[in-house]
DNA sequence: GATGAATGAGAATTCATTCAT
DNA sequence: AATGAATGAATTCTCATTCAT
């Protein structure tokens, strides 16, 4: 499995290598010959599929903020329009990505400052949408009386900085499966805002 | 104040350079001679105060995690016996030391990783030990029935991740001052474990 | 204007493109890509015109070194027969080509040092047949008594110098035109030989 | 001779082997591996002299410069104020360094093109001065009557150019003395200004 | 003729660390 | 304790060139 040469696609092959080595030993940790090596890539062959080391970060991190952000989008479309339930689906969506891709979620949080100026901003924007997107819903269930937090952003906060941590323990072998973690998770969500139980 | 040569002691000069370098440019991204730099002393003489860059690491985490355990059974010590006064009392220690000690807090989660074995499971255990802390009070308060939660394992996790993700984002200059921040984050541990109101 | 691929010809493109790439890096500094991109031609392309990079600059240091000969002993043509003429011909045609050919004079001089041992030897046996031609009218002004110098070689050389010093400051857009830059070199070369006033 | 490590100075060591890389193989041509071979010197070694490629050769440049520019300077405060004669010590002192110091006086002008714009600008107006040097002995004569041309700056600019040339063809054993050289291109440069035989 | 991927050598530079003084 | 020079391995990245399509 140390080699991915054979994979349909390099450019796949590289990108797969290069998370897994950021995502192992850190952005600066992992060095274009292990990214390389993992890739079964000869190493200036890199240079074909980004420009930079901070590129393959950057196109990593896009796509996974941008996956990230639609699959929790995704989930909010069948959601009817109670807040609790939109809650309860978006933490659920948002859970179950990181369950899902817990290296790009480990990558997104913590290789995000290692970037320049100008690609970090930017992805800190995109992180932003989810973030408003839970707060939206947060905000509508407060005024909606049926959240009773009076610190709906610093909950919104705690929320999204909890389930990041998932990608920090989580394995695939681990006991708990997907939707043991999802569904627990959005319970400690619903408790964070205070939702009223029926 | 690049320059911390006229401290009173070089040594402290020298992990306190090393603690803003790590914190800010990581481990792998922080090099000896930024460090030394920062702390206004030449290169080589890092080398008479660790044996390695590794240990510069070792000893700042060393320090981090026996302050912040420690600072979270003091304040144990003066809490009464309810386990909801308990458990207030250890998350606004907890976070009070994140506060005030941003970037050890920083490096104590995200650096960890870069140490070699043994030195990071004994850190891991000394990290244990607080999670161990929180464990026992959540669990004496389930037993007691004044915390309703089903998972108090997890909700531990998710206590103490929620609080680790303060150091991402705390600025001194904001506008929660410490005693907001570790009250606010007090009333989200006792919402996680479903704490019954009087 | 960076991209040459509608020029009638890609072989004229490439060799354009390496031609100022070479007078604005040199040899060592202009890359293939640098070249290629300046053509707008892709750079596997390249090799369909020159087997290698050297090859580029001696195609066009041949090209180069036999059109400055040429202007010059064409020039010669039309002259009559009193050195004094030629030498004034000759001077004006050779600077001639040089301010018109700014790019591949440079290099004629500059990049010729970076060439193998054959072809270069080569390409200075064709820059020495212009030597040769002002060395010959140099000499048959002083046998004829016309020109004063008791240095012929020197001043031919100086001569020579002198003139390729023009490619290094010319501007097209500057002040002095081709014909009083050619009139004024004509006269200095005639003030080094010692030519009598009549 | 192609190991300079028992020189008393490492970093004079240094600096000699990049003038002669440079002087031999151009800027690019010449690699960093290469200087420090030549200087018998470890690669990494060389950075603790210059930071970088272009620093070396920045301060090999400014060297270069003072000191023709100290020389030319030196040997008219030793000529009487006649223009015929300060021009005449001039060339000679300008030509005398040159025969002296042919790989400095090469790279002088051949390799200043390959600096950054700062530092080229900087170098440039040192060149600015011994030019201006020339120009005001010039313009005295052409003042004074003893100089008969009508492009002072011109010929300047010819004078220059010529000498300069004399980096690439002279060989210490050559022919010509280094009496021979500067006085015949002391003759050449009173012939450009036309002066006017007593 | 044209293309894009591939390659291995080599580029400049930085690294953590050591050592003699 | 402090210094500055030294070292060798490793870093990211670019090079000229080749090849299958």
């Amino acid at each position: 499995m140390n080699d991915r040469s054979t994979a349909s696609n390099s450019r796949d092959a590289v990108y797969a290598a290069a998370l897994e080595a950021f995502a192992e030993k850190g952005f600066h940790g992992a060095s274009m010959r292990d990214i390389a090596r993992r890739a079964g890539v000869v190493l200036s062959n890199l240079y074909h599929y980004a420009d930079s080391k901070s590129d393959l970060l950057v196109e990593l991190l896009k796509k996974a903020n941008y996956d990230h952000l639609s699959a929790t989008e995704w989930a909010l479309t069948g959601a009817d329009a109670s807040p609790r339930h939109r809650l309860e689906a978006a933490v659920k969506a948002y859970v179950g990505y990181i369950v899902d891709h817990p290296m790009e979620a480990l990558i997104a949080h913590s290789e995000l400052r290692y970037l320049g100026d100008d690609d970090r901003k930017r992805l800190v924007m995109a992180r932003d949408r989810v973030e408003a997107l839970f707060d939206g819903i947060i905000e509508d269930g407060v005024r909606a009386g049926t959240f009773t937090t009076s610190h709906s952003r610093g909950v919104t906060r705690a929320v999204l900085t909890m389930c990041a941590g998932i990608a920090q323990w989580y394995r695939q072998d681990g006991r708990l499966s997907r939707e043991d973690i999802a569904g627990e998770y959005a319970d400690y969500a619903l408790a964070l805002v205070g939702s009223i139980h029926d």
